[in-house]
DNA sequence: ATAAACTACGTGTATATACATGTATTAAAA
DNA sequence: TTTTAATACATGTATATACACGTAGTTTAT
């Protein structure tokens, strides 16, 4: 669906405002896709992205302040997605014995188990819902660097 | 900031993931940035869509599936996000004697002025902060459409 | 060695998201 | 006409975001 159909808008002030509404939304509308594959896990967007940041370094443990500085969202709390991670037992925490500030956490094997069924099914998602060129791709990619030039 | 250094990560499984990945992420990164300019004004970033919503249809009255309608964030709960609007009164809202389903809003003069002045400033972070050029604005835009050709 | 500053994390509050359910009103069907 | 279904919205719960603050542990300075 076209931009100006989803949020039933036409008069954007230039294009480029235009490019700032088309990139919110079609975060939105990728986010909630990936939700929707990642609900038979019984998993969020925000606690897959933690178990896929944790698998990274595997079997290494990970504290918290490393977690966070590799989410997509830097804004997330990461101790209560992790204590939620805990419950579901996908996710081991202790503490750091020789930097006693550290909490540190690594993955369980129901953890690795359930993270490897729905990065498949996120994989295959990302593999037939965005069905641009690898061209178009790497085009978008450039672009997207660009808008985000300006450090904020 | 590189998406690589932003979420400290070099293996991307192709150009389109990495894509997937870049568009939330950047999408993350201008929600925090449009937030931070709202802060002055006591608005999110969602009670902000809803006030520019009704200023588009102003003085007119909107009832609360329209103005969901055109949301950038589709699963946004309007009928709280109203609520708050309304306790600061800068939206009034009543109820449709036509349909007594209907609950119908419009901004009041107070909503107006603070909509204005938010409006000044978030234009003009759009404008320095995202600094590509017309073309590369249209091209990205055409782009964005082509990652969503596929509904879901 | 002790005090001060810093760091890493947890907790609390307000708001938003995602989804299920309840309620009043209107429209449609038997 | 009475029942049934659909519609529009409100409300409730779990999770997440955004931000402020508290606390234990560590480092630095005096």
């Amino acid at each position: 669906m076209k931009l100006e159909e989803a949020i039933k808008s036409v008069n954007f002030k230039n294009e480029t405002h235009k490019a700032g509404l088309n990139i919110l939304y079609t975060a939105w509308w990728l986010k909630t896709s990936m939700s929707r594959e990642l609900k038979d896990f019984g998993l969020t967007h925000e606690q897959y992205n933690v178990l896929r940041i944790l698998k990274g370094k595997s079997p290494e443990e990970m504290c918290v302040k490393d977690i966070a500085g590799r989410m997509i969202e830097k804004s997330s709390n990461v101790p209560r997605i992790i204590d939620r991670l805990v419950i579901k037992k996908l996710v081991k925490r202790s503490t750091d014995l020789t930097d006693k500030r550290h909490t540190v956490m690594s993955l369980t094997q129901a953890g690795l188990t359930i993270l490897d069924l729905s990065t498949k099914k996120i994989n295959g998602l990302f593999d037939t819902l965005i069905e641009v060129g690898d061209t178009d791709a790497a085009k978008l990619n450039e672009l997207l660097e660009l808008v985000r030039a300006n450090e904020t």
